[in-house]
DNA sequence: ACGACATAGTTCGTCGTCGAACGAATGGAG
DNA sequence: CTCCATTCGTTCGACGACGAACTATGTCGT
C-alpha cells in the first residue's frame, strides 16, 4: 500500500491514519443509533477524568474546536446523557456534568467496543500493542508541541 | 491522556486517532491554499501507483466512498491538477490522469510536507518508527479484514 | 440471447467539523 | 480603578464525507 521509497515518519503516519478510519467507522457500528465516536469520546473522557468541567477544557482535551464541542454537547444533553450548569466561581464557563443514563450509556459502549475490538486484538500479541504504545505517545506529544 | 486500566489496544487506538488529527491538520497547515489533505492524498496515491486508475479504484485504495471521491476529483480537475478520459474498455469507467502540473503540485507538497515532519521526526529514532510499522500493518490489515 | 445481478459514476439530502466573528465575562497592566 | 487583551460559549456560513438512490453499463448463469 505504501511505496518502499516513503520517509518511515510518512508512511507510519499514512498507516496511522488508515487505522485511524477503520476503527472509527468499525466503533461507530457496534455504537448505539444515532451515537458518533465523537460523543463517546466525550462521554469516556468525562467518566475517566471526572465532570463537572467546563466546554473548553473538554474540547481541547479532545481535540476538538469549541463550536463542535458546543454541539457535541447538546447533541449529548439532548439525549439526557450529560446536564449542563454554569461555572458558579466564572460567569462565561458551562459545566458539564454526567446523567446517571450518560454513564450507563457509555459502559455499554465500552463492552460494545471492546466485544467488537476483542476479536481483532486476537490476532495481535498483546505484548506488541503496549511495546508500541510509547512511541506513539511520545509522537502525538511531539505533534502537539509543534502545533504552535 | 489515557487511563491505565485501559486495554492496550484500546490505548493504542486511542493515540491513534489524536496522532492523525494532528498530523492531518499540520499537514493541511503547509499545503497551498485550497488544497485538502484528501486531495493531496489522491495526487500522492496516482504518482506512487501509476495514473490511468478509475474513480472507484482509487476510492477503495484510499478508504473513501465513491461519492467523496467523485468530488475530490472534480476539485483536482477544476484546478487543473488531474484530467479525465472515459475508458474505452468499460463504458462505465472513467480514468483518472495526472497533469504535468498536478505531478508538480504533488512534488511541492511532499517537500513541504517533509519540511513540516522533520522536525518532529528529529526527536523521534528512526529506527523506533521502523520497528512499530510492521505491527501498524497488521493491525490495518486485521481491521481491513473485519470490515466484512 | 436474455434476464438477474454487480459495478461505475453521479446527484441529493444530511451531518459533523471547521474558521470567523460576536457578546459576555474575566484578569492583568498601568 | 480603568482599559485592554484573553477566554468562554455560541451562531453563522462553508465544506467534506457519508448513505441512499438513480442511470448506465458490464458480467454471468441458464
Amino acid at each position: 500500500m505504501t511505496a518502499a521509497d516513503d520517509p518511515p515518519l510518512f508512511a507510519l503516519l499514512n498507516e496511522v491514519a488508515i487505522i485511524e478510519h477503520l476503527a472509527r467507522h468499525a466503533l461507530e457500528r457496534v455504537l448505539p443509533e444515532g451515537l458518533r465516536a465523537s460523543h463517546f469520546v466525550v462521554l469516556n473522557h468525562l467518566v475517566r477524568r471526572g465532570d463537572g468541567r467546563s466546554l473548553a477544557a473538554i474540547a481541547r482535551a479532545v481535540q476538538v474546536e469549541r463550536p463542535a464541542m458546543t454541539n457535541t454537547i447538546q447533541k449529548l444533553e439532548a439525549r439526557g446523557l450529560v446536564t449542563t450548569a454554569p461555572d458558579p466561581q466564572d460567569g462565561r464557563g458551562k459545566r458539564v456534568f454526567l446523567s446517571e443514563a450518560g454513564r450507563a450509556a457509555r459502559g455499554e459502549a465500552v463492552l460494545a467496543a471492546n466485544g467488537a475490538i476483542a476479536p481483532i486484538a486476537a490476532g495481535i500479541p498483546e505484548a506488541e500493542l503496549v511495546a508500541a504504545l510509547p512511541l506513539l505517545r511520545r509522537l502525538r506529544a511531539a505533534l502537539d508541541a509543534a502545533r504552535d
